[in-house]
DNA sequence: GGGATGCTACTACATCGGTAGGTGGTTGTC
DNA sequence: GACAACCACCTACCGATGTAGTAGCATCCC
């Protein structure tokens, strides 16, 4: 039941299906920017091995090529992501949130959606 | 100049050094849990890797046995994994925030204390 | 001083992740 | 219907990572 794992590869032809929708092979590696364009045969084996994990699967058949779409969500890979940083940093978000600050990336509004949708969840939680 | 990129067993020991100080081998091994305890020359063998990357280095020599410390700091080593992690996200904090709260391990704590720091830094930037 | 024990240094190996070539089948075009 | 263009599949390969065995030297203890 557990997502799969992704590979930084893996995620980038996931996200090409995520916001593009379903795509056959030669237009997710036409979704690479030219410079750092992978050839054909390698986006085909990442997505084969997507479709051995379950994260992608054939749609349908055109002519005689496939169309791949995403079986797991957006999200759920980024969950999967996110379990897996907190893993390393020993299941402790204190630090997670200090190195992210840092980072310099990290907005006000960010922290203020954060808090807001926290709240909202421990509405929820205690409310039942 | 950069900081190594360090993996999930690499980290671990880093850890061991981090929180427990200079230490040998033998004393990075038995601090892994019983269960899952890698062999001493698993250890041994990242530990070398380590030194390679610059991580640790031999801070000296007790018997015939080597003490190693660690030559970069924790702090570092976790930016890294952040950068990382937010690389993956195509530099996006938002979803990171988002999958963090939905964890269920972000408290309110941590955001609060976020924004303090946030805001310290918002001040120290505008005065120069 | 000789054996047990422990550490070092080297070597080995399987799996994963990224990268891609080659071969043969399908299709579209003249 | 022949040929070019394109696609599917299979195979290969290298570096990284996790895992550990082995040979040999050092040390300790009786």
């Amino acid at each position: 039941m557990t997502e799969p794992k992704l590979t930084r590869l893996e995620l980038q032809i996931m996200e090409a299906l995520w916001t593009r929708g379903e795509r056959s092979i030669r237009d997710i590696q036409e979704s690479f920017p030219e410079p750092k364009r992978p050839a054909y045969t390698t986006v085909q084996t990442i997505v084969y091995r997507l479709e051995e994990k379950g994260a992608v699967r054939r749609v349908k058949k055109v002519g005689n090529f496939h169309i791949f779409g995403a079986a797991i969500s957006r999200d759920a890979a980024q969950r999967r992501l996110i379990d897996e940083l907190l893993s390393l940093f020993g299941g402790h978000t204190q630090p997670v949130m200090a190195r992210l600050v840092e980072s310099g990336k990290l907005t006000l509004k960010d922290v203020k959606e954060a808090e807001k949708a926290l709240r909202k969840l421990e509405r929820k939680d205690t409310s039942q």
